[in-house]
Parts: C-alpha cells; sequence; structure tokens
DNA sequence: TATAGCGTTAGACAAAGTCTAGGAATGCAG
DNA sequence: CTGCATTCCTAGACTTTGTCTAACGCTATA
C-alpha cells in the first residue's frame, strides 16, 4: 500500500476524491502502520516541494476518518493521533514519552463484556495500558 | 463522604492542605461519584458566594489527580473529565451525547492482558466502550 | 513586627483545532 | 471554446482548553 497508484486506488475505492493533497495526506499515513498527529501530518506534507494547509490536513484527516481509512485514537489530553492502523488492536501509552504503541489484538482477551445501555450501540472498544518508565 | 469536615479529613489524610478553595472544589467533587470537566468544575464553585479562579481550579485538580483523589479520564479531545470514583472501573463514552457513565469493574473480564514492554510499569488499564445512539 | 513559605489571583500566553470568505481546479452544457 | 456549477483548497481570524507569570494574601514562626 506503498506507491501512488495503490493510494489512489484506496481512495477510491473508500469514496474519497484523490486530489493531490489528500494523496500526499495519504501517502504520508499509509507508508507504515503509525500513530501520527495533525500536526505532525502538516509538517510532513510541507517538507517536500508539495503542500498543504491546516485547514486542508485537519480537513482530510476528519474525511479520513469518517471513511473508515484511519483511527482517531484519543489517550494524549493535547491531541488526537491518527492511526493508519485501522485493523482491531489496543494500545500502550508511554506518559513519559508520549509514545503510543500498539497491543495486537490476540495479547488481550475478554472473557466478559458489559450490556450496552439501552438505545445505543458499540462503535468502538478501546483498551488502553497506560505505561511509564520504571 | 458529603460533610464539610469529613472533606477536611480527606484532604489531610492525602496530604492535601485544606484550604478554602481546595475544599470547595472537594465538595463539589465528592458529593457523589461523577465525570466533571474543569470547565464545569469551575462554574459550579462560582455559583455559591464563595470563588476560585480558574488558575487554582486547574491547580487544584492536578494536584487532586496526583494524590489519587480524582481521576482524569481521556475520552474527548476537547476537555478532560475528572472522576470522582477512584476505584477500579471502566467507561461508556457516548459520542452523540459527550456523556461518560461507568462500566463496573466486575462487568468485564480479561483472561489475557499483555507483557508491557521493557523497562516500564503500568499505570493503568483502561477500556472505554465508545458508543452511539442507535 | 519581620520574614518565609505556601496558596491564590488576573490576565497574558500557548497550542490544538474550527470557521469563513474567497480563490483555484474540475467537469460539464451550451 | 466558453460559461457555469461544484468541489476543493487556502490564509488567516477566531475559539477553546489549558499553562504560565508576577504580584499579592494568608498564616506560622521567631
Ligand atoms: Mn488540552
Ligand atoms: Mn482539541
Ligand atoms: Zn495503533
Ligand atoms: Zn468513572
Amino acid at each position: 500500500m506503498n506507491n501512488r497508484d495503490d493510494i489512489v486506488e484506496k481512495l477510491k475505492s473508500s469514496g474519497v476524491t484523490p486530489t493531490t493533497q489528500r494523496v500526499e495526506i495519504a501517502q504520508i499515513l499509509f507508508a507504515r502502520p503509525q500513530h501520527l498527529s495533525a500536526e505532525q501530518i502538516l509538517e510532513m506534507a510541507n517538507e517536500g516541494s508539495s503542500t498543504a494547509s491546516k485547514a486542508t490536513v485537519y480537513n482530510t484527516l476528519g474525511l479520513f476518518a469518517k471513511k473508515g481509512l484511519v483511527k482517531e485514537v484519543i489517550v494524549d489530553p493535547s491531541k488526537v493521533f491518527y492511526d493508519s492502523n485501522v485493523s482491531r488492536h489496543f494500545h500502550f501509552f508511554n506518559t513519559d514519552t508520549g509514545m503510543l504503541t500498539d497491543i495486537p489484538v490476540d495479547a488481550i482477551n475478554f472473557d466478559k463484556l458489559p450490556e450496552l445501555p439501552e438505545g445505543t450501540e458499540s462503535s468502538s472498544l478501546e483498551v488502553i495500558v497506560r505505561i511509564k518508565n520504571s
């Protein structure tokens, strides 16, 4: 999922018109499974010759999230992380370093889960293990 | 844990000097198990005759969190919730309403948990079930 | 009464994110 | 080709949550 054409296809098949800026941002995100903040993506998008404005980066990340291309991870009170790994998994968050790392889905097993409140449906189940350097 | 004297005792026994403002904020929080944002607490603290500044509210919440009197819950990208229930439990977060509700500890059971990365120790294990109205 | 230490305060400041209004690109219809 | 509608992008103003600073208050102790 690395070259420009694959990315264009990926966007199209999610119903996202592949504009220059969106493809650029997608290339940054989908280069590998990773957790990036909007500000990091903005900076990376403006390193090479191509550019993208702050508004476009935020709009695009919002759009990608809505289309299921990335997942928002909310663990740091000061910024949202965008996760290019949308398969089911969990997270370690190191509060000393601010680093977010994956916990593979099979490293955790539930043998009991709660019933949802009346009139609601689940949109995600997140497990966050907060860690610190010992 | 409701009258002024109990609260003063609770603060003292956690090593927190019970100043007027801290007692006021503690009374708001410990009236019942609840999830309040800093802005809500600031507003509530300034409803009656007593007052507390923004800086003091944030300082106090940070101090309470450090002393284990409240727990910060990070689920909403725009604000931190302070949880006056510090016993082990988990959360539903309704993304439609912004409401945070408790999941009792015994409603979830793990039969497998991940090993921590080298050189780290766990400071908390959070489960957040994001829900929406159906 | 002097001094020290801690706590509180107003308001400036910082950082993440949103919004607005206009301009650029694109894709048709005439 | 030209005009027009639609979608997208953009700079920069703005909002919100939270932090910081510098001065001031309060209390205890000598
Ligand atoms: Mn924040
Ligand atoms: Mn935010
Ligand atoms: Zn991840
Ligand atoms: Zn709770």
